[in-house]
DNA sequence: ACCTTTTCTTGACACGTGTAAAGATCTGCA
DNA sequence: TGCAGATCTTTACACGTGTCAAGAAAAGGT
């Protein structure tokens, strides 16, 4: 948990502001006023998470594990119906992506200036399209994908199409609700993989 | 052109340094990088285009102006067959594209903490969507739309699957090669919107 | 050649991230 | 109680963006 020899309370309490403070004012957010909001000095978040891109990322992990998004996600691989295992795992990915938005948007951000905070996204990234992809694989295997895709295009189409920029785009620059959103991109999204 | 009594001809240099060095490094050139590589300080960028957001901003515009971009796609909009026509408005704009990435990229990322350069960008892309919507509506007049879609939503799906960000994240981040990416895009575009 | 205006430079400052080293404080435990 | 280690603070620095003001240098006209 890179916090080697570190309080937990002070650990916690810093996820906690940083979390409310990001959710509200993003990339605006100092890690000094992150700091007053905790009481504690700016070098303290620096002890605990490295970096910039370190706590932003601690608080994505956190929230992975919080809303449980793997274990819903493999819950819905099982749904039988092919056309219907698309819908529901784009579901659970996309009640999850809203959650997560102001603090995954500056990670995204800071991947261009930070190194860390770079690989440590790719590597959550690769995990998450290693899922889509055993969706595309069973999508494939049961004849249920549009004659025209592969396997890892599909994957990478899906992990595109369902992104946090896209989410961002529609919801955020183009004022669209939650729900319409999330109903038009699954449609579209099964509408261009499947048969 | 925001260079009130500046000379033209620095004005012109410091533009094409920075296309180069952005275009090879992305956020890792610094406004001091660019001042060297063109022989004056610092400043002097500065008093040329403001912030970086501002040197970024007059990159992509020159860009525009140099490619056509407007003119090729107000040529494609002419395009009597509908589907034909979707077709060719997204070969001009995914053309443009990866010519503007590097900076279009460094553009997106300066937004969140550039007051300037995010109302800039808006205004851009405000232009692209007045086309977009264009295209829409051409496409909704002539019973080509699916019954489903408005014209305010179609123009938004269309700008957002057609995005810097999409591209980005196809072409950078999982490696596709232009072509496909352009093709897959066309696409699926196509047969989300279309009857 | 001279003077004026335009253009660019120099040096300084505020604020942000990130790093380092030294000192203070708090905590557990003998 | 008092020590030792863990934890946090303080101070300082390097580098980035952005702004300001004073002065040098180049360009222009007369």
């Amino acid at each position: 948990m890179s916090r080697k020899g570190r309080s937990a309370k002070t650990h916690e309490e810093i996820l906690d502001s940083a979390w409310d403070m990001i959710a509200e004012q993003g990339a605006d957010v100092s890690m000094l006023d992150i700091a007053k909001a905790v009481g504690i000095s700016r070098q303290a978040i620096y002890l605990h998470f490295g970096t910039r891109g370190g706590l932003l990322m601690a608080l994505v992990k956190r929230a992975d594990e919080r809303y449980r998004i793997r274990e819903d996600f493999f819950e819905a691989l099982d749904t039988r119906s092919p056309a219907e295992r698309l819908d529901a795992c784009l579901r659970v990915w996309l009640t999850f992506v809203p959650k997560i938005l102001p603090v995954a948007k500056d990670l995204i951000r800071l991947r261009a200036t930070d190194p860390d905070a770079s690989a440590a996204w790719e590597d959550r990234m690769s995990d998450l399209r290693s899922w889509l992809r055993q969706l595309a694989e069973s999508l494939y295997s049961e004849g249920a994908l549009a004659s025209s895709w592969t396997i890892e295009e599909a994957t990478d189409y899906i992990w595109t199409a369902s992104s946090v920029q896209v989410w961002d785009l529609l919801v955020v620059e183009r004022n669209w609700k939650q729900d319409r959103a999330a109903t038009i991109l699954r449609e579209s999204i099964s509408k261009v993989l499947l048969k």
